[in-house]
DNA sequence: ATCAAGCTTTACGTTTACGTAAACTTACCC
DNA sequence: GGGTAAGTTTACGTAAACGTAAAGCTTGAT
């Protein structure tokens, strides 16, 4: 299999405005080990795959993952897998993970019957007032 | 329409077991306008709808609402619905909601396919690992 | 040459959501 | 009546995730 290497190169400022996000918060996320652009001198340079990470940790924050959370996910992304025991344990904080998202989605889906009740409230409500 | 009240009472710490919480977090969302216990001398006293209450805020929680948004959600639960101009606003609160949840389901149903990629993938090798 | 734009590090400040401890009241038990 | 169990208020402390200067380097444009 052939790597497809994208050469595209990204300053903070580019991310920044391409994700609503301010350097701050980019340069936070490498202080966390969420991120590790190269350097030019002393200028930050972000690959293509920094650039998908941010955008992953984007997608963990809206979902209420701490960076801490998302940087573990990452782990698993990249983990070692070489040995049976690794995996196993990998295997087991994947199947936690899929199930705090299942409750997610439960949660989700329960919350949004519920606005669809009230909102079909309001719709009734408001076309008897306006008759 | 008859309405059916629940004469269950809670002290702070069967609520606080019950939901595995602290009571310290229970005042707390007290303090914060999201409960609103009746008092016995100076003891506080949980209804049924308060409890109802604290496990929304914890639902919400889970889906990584700020205390903030989930008492917002409570007004719209009790909101005044008796000017077309409020329900005009309360709607569009939902829209949004409701458009800020479904974005969350995206993000949840991508990182499902990830995890059950990644999972397969460790699977495969702990089989060829272990043969 | 200077000057503004964009980058850097360092560091203190802020919000949210509690943790933790102190000091006190009330109720019940032996 | 002394203890202890559960409740209370008050208040300082803390972790996470940045915000917000401050002070300095670099580099292209005027």
């Amino acid at each position: 299999m052939i790597e497809k290497e994208k050469l595209a190169e990204y300053s903070i400022s580019e991310l920044s405005k391409k994700f609503d996000i301010t350097t701050r918060s980019i340069r936070f996320y490498e202080d966390q080990g969420l991120l590790t652009p190269t350097r030019k001198g002393q200028t930050r340079i972000y690959s293509q795959s920094d650039k998908v990470r941010l955008k992953l940790i984007l997608r963990g924050k809206r979902l209420g993952f701490s960076l801490g959370e998302t940087g573990r996910l990452f782990e698993l992304y990249d983990a070692d897998k070489s040995s049976a025991k690794q995996l196993t344990i990998m295997m087991e904080l994947i199947e936690e993970k899929k199930s705090d998202l299942k409750q997610k989605l439960d949660d989700i889906n329960a919350l949004l019957m519920e606005l669809n009740d009230i909102e079909k409230n309001c719709q009734e409500i408001l076309t008897t007032l306006t008759k």
